[in-house]
DNA sequence: CAGTGGTCTAGACCACCAG
DNA sequence: TGGTGGTCTAGACCACTGC
């Protein structure tokens, strides 16, 4: 152990360690901006002189900060910056996004009469078995899609609403076409995983971190009449909340 | 491919999926319930006849998913329920935990005068290089660290601070010593990755997902008097807010 | 000191995306 | 169809935990 020849300014320097130091460092000083893809993992392994699953670790663990993020099969990339939004302020994602300097998108997958699973029955009051009106879209930042959505309502109260443009705000939709208006509001925030469908439409792998905001809508008189569930990529969102 | 003698019941049945299949079962049926120790990994892995990374990566697909967590070279256990935190109600943990049926337990890990990092200053509306009280905290919830806080403060609002009881509710503290009463905070909350003395505290490994939440306190005149950074397990912690 | 997870090597084949 | 990440095998040694 004497006078080897060897990095030793540096503790607990692995080779995932170098590695993150080395594309940290590449995104600090701008040589890796926003967007920016990276070299395959192959090429990145044979530039560190170690191998794909350790390359893929140290990957990963960027990822995991949301410096970095995977489109399945495609490569990595260089994670833009959040997005901030509050869960308070049923703001339109459009009319939020370009406050930001930013570009807003909307697809929508699915809109139909579905029976309700138990979960929304209990948060919407219903009884079993009830059938709600499902609607389903992907939210896209920056043409990257980050969001995934699944709204729930209460048919009864927006009668013909599959008939609507539904790639449009659907708060101001329902203000403006069944003049509802909310009373309070509940959100759970969860840190969950991505699978399925919500994996899919954000190009993640099955199992990678996202954030899960629920949020179950009362009107004036206090009745639930809809729910959300919206899945987040993990990196794409900072949740802002203001009290008072 | 005509056949064969495989399981074709399921599509995509890799070993990982099996895997997971197979413990998810187990905790449905309660066969393994919330606090239980797993077997080994090479255990598991000789067990569905596969290797040691192949079990881990199943492992860590659960642990994302907020089913099971590790502690570090102690190995994988079942995840306990989570704790509901609501962050408007600048509740005392242990109340709330207590409300919730469960256990609290505080240590106090350092309590100083430090030079304020440039986004305190910011955040508290402070000169750069002003120094501040850094109170540093892990909260246990059941016996198990569940989330990492550091308190910045004013000197000037706080004196003799840390001559006072650091491990009770601070709120408290800052009500009846100081007489100090807030109004508007603004909240942050972001998906991180542990990291150094979080990672540490939290008996996380390096990178592994977490839930940051960043409070800004106002008094009663609008003027920024302290922040809180808390570093949550994230799959120890659902965040609710109400509205209205 | 034994047990456990943390990390790593050096390959292999598969599945999906884009040209 | 070629390139990319997704997944996997079959080992190895290290570092920390707790007896």
């Amino acid at each position: 152990m004497i006078g080897l020849v060897q990095d030793v300014g540096v503790r607990s320097d692995t080779p995932a360690t170098r590695i993150r130091r080395a594309l940290k460092e590449q995104m600090d000083t701008g040589l890796l901006g926003p967007g920016d893809k990276l070299p395959p993992e192959r090429e990145l392994s044979a530039l560190f002189g170690t191998t794909r699953i350790t390359v893929k670790e140290a990957l990963q663990s960027l990822e995991a900060q949301g410096a970095l993020y995977c489109e399945d099969r495609r490569g990595w990339f260089v994670a833009p910056r959040r997005l901030d939004y509050n869960p308070m302020y049923r703001s339109h994602f459009h009319a939020l996004v370009a406050q930001q300097q930013r570009e807003a998108s909307t697809r929508l997958i699915a809109a139909r009469q579905e029976v309700a699973p138990a979960s929304t029955c209990q948060r919407l009051g219903l009884p079993a078995l009830s059938r709600i009106v499902v609607i389903r879209r992907v939210r896209s930042l920056d043409g990257r899609a980050v969001m995934y959505a699944e709204h729930h309502l209460r048919p009864e109260r927006f009668p013909d609403i599959l008939m609507q443009d539904l790639t449009q705000s659907l708060t101001g939709l329902y203000e403006r076409v069944y003049g509802i208006r909310y009373g309070r509001s509940r959100f759970e925030i969860v840190s969950g995983a991505a699978s399925g469908e919500v994996a899919q439409a954000l190009a993640l792998r099955e199992g990678s971190p996202i954030l899960q905001v629920t949020r179950v809508n009362h009107d004036e008189a206090g009745v639930a009449i809809d729910c959300d569930h919206e899945y987040w990529r993990h990196d794409a969102v900072r949740i802002v909340v203001e009290s008072q």
